[in-house]
DNA sequence: TGGAAGTATTGCACATTGCATAGTAGTACG
DNA sequence: CGTACTACTATGCAATGTGCAATACTTCCA
C-alpha cells in the first residue's frame, strides 16, 4: 500500500532544474554575495531542497568563466576559506534576461497543464 | 547596438524544457489523444514555440517504453499513417505527480528570484 | 593523542534529455 | 517530375545535474 508518486516526484526535481539553476544561483547571490555551501543552504531554505552541492559548485564555476559572476577568497576562523561570487554587470543582464524567460515559459507551461 | 538578450532568451528554452516535455506531453495527450507531428503543434499553439519536433518524438517514445502511453495507428487520406498515442492508467497517475512537482518547484523559483 | 563531525571546495565519470541532421515515405499540386 | 507538406525513425552531440571520492580546516569529545 505504499504509493511511489512521492519518490518520482523527488526524482523529477533534478531534471526540472535543468537551466533553472543558473537563474537561482544568479537571484540568490543578486540578494548578497555568497559562497558554494552558503548558495546551496539558501537554495534550499528557499524551496529547492533536493539540490546537490556538486551542482552549486559546478553551476558557479560555470558561471565565473562566462564572466558573469566575479569571486574573491575569505579566510575563515570556523574553517576552511570561503570563496565569494559576486554578479557582474554581464551577470546582472543576464539574471534580468532569464527572469523574464523563466517568466514566459512558466506561462506557457501553465497554459497546456491547465487547459481541460 | 545589438543586444544579445533576445538569442540569450531563445537558447534558455531548450535546458528550461528538460523534465518539463514529459508534463506537458502527457497534459497535451491527457486532453485528446494524439499523434507525434500534431502534438507538436499543440506545444507550440500552448507557447513551447522553439520546440523541436526530434524531441517530441523522443518523449514519446520513451514514455510509451515506460508504459505510461499506448499507441494504435490510424492511416490517413492526406499523407503517411498516423501513430496515435493515448494516456495509460500509469500514464495518468505520473501526471497528476508531475503536475504536483511542477507546481511546487514554480513556487520555489518564483520565491527565490522574486526575493529582493 | 586521536577520531568523529561539520564546514568548504574540487574533480571526474555518468545518466538523462533536448536537438540538429539525415533519411524514408506518403499525398497533392504545378 | 519536382516541390511542398505531412509523418515518422535513427544517430550522435552537447548541456547539465548528480554521486562519489579526495582534500583540508576547525571544534569537540574520549
Amino acid at each position: 500500500m505504499c504509493n511511489t508518486s512521492n519518490v518520482e516526484s523527488s526524482q523529477d526535481q533534478s531534471q526540472l532544474l535543468k537551466g533553472v539553476l543558473d537563474l537561482a544561483v544568479l537571484a540568490v547571490l543578486a540578494d548578497e554575495d555568497g559562497y558554494g555551501y552558503d548558495v546551496v543552504r539558501r537554495l534550499r531554505e528557499g524551496g529547492l531542497e533536493g539540490v546537490a552541492e556538486a551542482s552549486v559548485y559546478g553551476t558557479l564555476r560555470r558561471l565565473f568563466v562566462d564572466g558573469l559572476l566575479s569571486s574573491y577568497v575569505v579566510p575563515s576562523d570556523e574553517g576552511p576559506h570561503r570563496k565569494y561570487y559576486a554578479l557582474t554587470k554581464d551577470g546582472r543582464k543576464r539574471l534580468v534576461s532569464m527572469t523574464s524567460s523563466w517568466a514566459t515559459f512558466a506561462e506557457a507551461v501553465e497554459r497546456i497543464v491547465n487547459r481541460k
